[in-house]
DNA sequence: GTCTATGCAAAACGTTTGCAGATAT
DNA sequence: ATATCTGCAAACGTTTTGCATAGAC
């Protein structure tokens, strides 16, 4: 063992609850699934597991707009939709992506490691029902600023 | 104008510094690039317009692991390559991302509407570089939970 | 025995909000 | 005139950190 790292009761705790888990939990929600067992358990000790397990590949955190990181089980490369009603996430494989790095790489001039699409949508659930957070969706017909906003 | 909105100096101020920046920059960042000019501007001013400005599809917010929102002059659809060594986020377009959209659909059952893809790498001046921030890419040769980290 | 990890509590960070006064229409 | 917006300051949710103690090796 190289580095020194140590197998803890609460990282195999934490590493459970993320594989346990039916959906990509945060860190929050983590936290309490272990308090059940564990009441001791630190919020500090989940975060930091949590980043220990993702730097070594072992969970895969997500970030998604304006909420908490997510923790994905699931380690090999996929995608991710995203339910803009009721924000549930589901896993998806678009292999036919990986075209998409070379048009990436020519364009930026990156030397490009990875890639990770997220599609948003509606899930099945979810189709046909609008609600007031789809406002983000309601284009600009009636507002303006100044006159300059039509350039670019 | 049906809705109300009105034009106000600050958030043709918080539009113009969005529009008149070269790369992708945080809410913090516009507001003190705005606060150059006005010193009397809030943060919650900057907040409240960039989301407006938002909604209404004159910028777009811009979500990423570990670090604040930043906002977008480009409104069109695109996606971005994300620099591993230095953090700098570069517009590309990857049209061939389209085709990803039905096998997304089809595989989640989901109604997608949009899509965006992150690419991750190194620039042209990080490349060769490797620093501490890349830990995350060391993979899990010496580091064991428990002996159950191998099912999945 | 030594070095790493935990629990705790405080703080840091990005962001949101209530309110009184200012401003656009 | 009136509804919307601003500045301020406080609060919020998430995440990070310092430190003494507990625990893995």
């Amino acid at each position: 063992m190289t580095k020194g790292y140590r197998n803890t009761v609460q990282r195999t705790q934490i590493l459970d609850a993320v594989r346990a888990a039916d959906s990509h939990l945060t860190a929050g929600e983590i936290f309490e699934c272990v308090r059940r067992r564990d009441p001791r358990i630190a919020y500090g000790t989940v975060y930091r597991a949590l980043h220990l397990l993702a730097q070594h590949g072992l969970v895969q955190e997500l970030t998604f707009a304006d909420q908490a990181s997510r923790y994905d089980k699931r380690v090999d490369r996929h995608d991710h939709v995203h339910c803009l009603g009721c924000g549930v996430l589901v896993d998806v494989d678009v292999p036919v992506a990986l075209i998409a790095r070379h048009v990436a790489a020519e364009q930026s001039g990156f030397e490009v490691e990875s890639h990770h699409t997220v599609f948003a949508g509606r899930c099945r659930e979810c189709k046909g029902k609008r609600t007031t957070a789809d406002a983000r969706h309601n284009r600009a017909e009636t507002f303006a600023l100044a006159d300059d906003e039509r350039e670019g």
